[in-house]
DNA sequence: CACGATAATCGTAACGTTACGATTGAAAAA
DNA sequence: TTTTTCAATCGTAACGTTACGATTATCGTG
């Protein structure tokens, strides 16, 4: 309701000074900044965020195209405290945070162009990136400031924050070695995610440093629920020659997969050995002996906007591109 | 990039009228219509919020206020669905949503006033409602439409979404005693949440009924992650009268009491009962015999989108109420 | 043939803000 | 005294859009 106007007609003063006493213009008179500001405090007076971005451009927005693939009352556990991450990061920075959900129908070229169309964010926070991802060349291109979340295998410099996926699926391919296991199951998520690469090249590093052969029918991807993961590890663990480790993708994956070993009376650290990655540290509480990787994702959302915001305030500067490694908690 | 005044140029038409033939302005020539909308999908011109907003005042942004309260690497998983639900809803409306989040630190009434003073959203979502919440008022007198994720103890009429807590608790809690249970320890959430008030009234007249007098020592608040869920379900497990039947309050909290069950050997189903409330329906994999409730929270995001929406429509039509029952599933 | 009615289009102003150049007044220099 | 300099403030225009009243041109009617 209060505007520049008003306060301006209060002090009997142009729109132009109170607008340039209220940044500290230092063309105005130190005592009338201070009577603008007690005004403009009293009043609570906030800048109108249409009239300025109208005016400057700066709409102090940031959008987060995030995948929306809830199924089965679920999705990746993770994406909460990467949301909280970035909000709270956004907001301290000054930025409002706005969500944009995309669903699995959604062409991801497509959003991105919707967004930069309609130019009503000063920055784009891309995830979930794929394989020679498409969006970073149209990204740069319009020079619209955006950092990924996850890295894509362009020779083109672009901001990013990635974990480092096929440092920690190597990892746990190698600590289930250690425990003895040769036949080594490893669950990927979404299969055209370039994660879900990172973490297959891993896991096949470590297996062709043990000299052991990839055996195809031990991968699976595409197991986002806990029902499919079960599913998937019931029919690996009723083949002729079962798995003895598990690298699961995520806390629900590994839900899944527990229930399979459950029905069969099988238990983790006995029968068979189980390494996961578990963001939210949830599998400490489960019955289970389970090594687990985990990364602070509210650390990776606050990343995220750090680095954006670096981009917004200097677009020509050197890209920021930061690699978080995965902390192993043994199992107990 | 594009926008009216090119369009106006290329077709040697004023600004005017091209703003009134894209939206089928009646006094706009068919012909003229066609071309204007021919040559605007060409240049692919997409209206400009900040300029629309500034002349109409219509924002085309809905506010939602959630609390972040990520403690130990997680916060309720019920968010999740939550925001995916909202975001979607939001989308299929033509809004964008902004998500400003809370922290424990903050105030709920000073948030709320900033973003009322902002007037950058034509509409707020508010969540955890307190006992006779003031943001309701303040909503209320300013006009602005909103709707709130929860009750709270006003005579004033406001529009709700909210899960009926006391009936499944008074259901959680009756489904107890059925198996037996007359030592009953009842979880909540934060203490002042209205939903926990809710939680604790429907214990309390399922209690009643059954002639159980109510003993305090087993009922926990605060018990939000699953680390301090732990520690207060096993202190209750070393006490002298031990509980025979538990209510969880969420996802968490159950995971907490399992694994403070767990360290003790005791088993759900044979020597303790539990019945939880798990939206995300997790529960399903566990290695536990428990009774479930469950509520579709993408739902209630979509709800809380739509009656939002109607309120924006018609600011001065029937305040919406709906409230939602729980659905319940029996331990297998 | 002049007149009012109607259809189609145009011009101006305004939303709140800021950039930029213009204007004022007073003190310092000539 | 006149000129110069500088500090402080003001006015205008513009960002993209829409509301509203004004302006044309075309037609049917008396």
């Amino acid at each position: 309701m209060a505007n520049l106007k008003q306060i301006a007609a209060e002090l009997s003063l142009s729109v132009t000074t109170v607008s340039r006493a209220l940044k500290d213009g230092p063309e105005v008179h130190a005592s009338t900044v201070a009577r603008v500001k007690e005004v403009a405090k009293r009043v609570g007076y906030v800048p109108n965020h249409y009239g300025r971005a109208l005016k400057t451009g700066q709409t102090l927005t940031l959008t987060a195209v995030l995948p929306m693939e809830t199924r089965d009352y679920l999705s990746d556990l993770a994406k909460l405290p990467l949301i909280e991450g970035m909000t709270l990061a956004a907001r301290q920075a000054g930025y409002s945070l706005s969500i944009y959900s995309t669903t699995p129908d959604d062409d991801p070229v497509e959003s991105v162009q919707r967004l930069l169309q309609a130019r009503s964010a000063d920055g784009l926070i891309i995830t979930r990136m794929v394989s020679s991802d498409p969006r970073v060349k149209l990204l740069l291109d319009q020079h619209v400031p955006f950092v990924a979340f996850g890295r894509t295998d362009l020779d083109i410099a672009y901001p990013y924050v990635d974990i480092d996926n096929e440092q920690i699926a190597y990892d746990a391919t190698q600590r289930l070695m250690d425990k003895g296991c040769r036949r080594i199951a490893l669950q990927l998520l979404v299969q055209k995610d370039q994660a879900s690469a990172m973490r297959l090249a891993g896991y096949g590093r470590a297996m062709a440093e043990a000299g052991i052969p990839i055996d195809q029918s031990l991968i699976g991807d595409g197991t986002f629920t806990m029902e499919s993961s079960a599913a998937w590890f019931e029919r690996l663990l009723a083949s002729a020659d079962p798995p003895t480790g598990l690298a699961c993708a995520n806390e629900l994956g590994l839900l899944g997969a527990l229930h399979a070993l459950g029905r069969r009376g099988l238990a983790p650290g006995r029968d068979i050995h189980i390494v996961t990655r578990d963001n939210t540290r949830l599998a400490r509480f489960l019955p289970a002996k389970i090594g687990v990787h985990s990364v602070d994702m509210a650390d990776v959302g606050h990343k995220l906007i750090e680095v954006l915001e670096g981009r917004i305030a200097n677009p020509l500067g050197p890209v920021a591109r930061v690699l978080l490694q995965g902390r192993f908690d043994p199992a107990e």
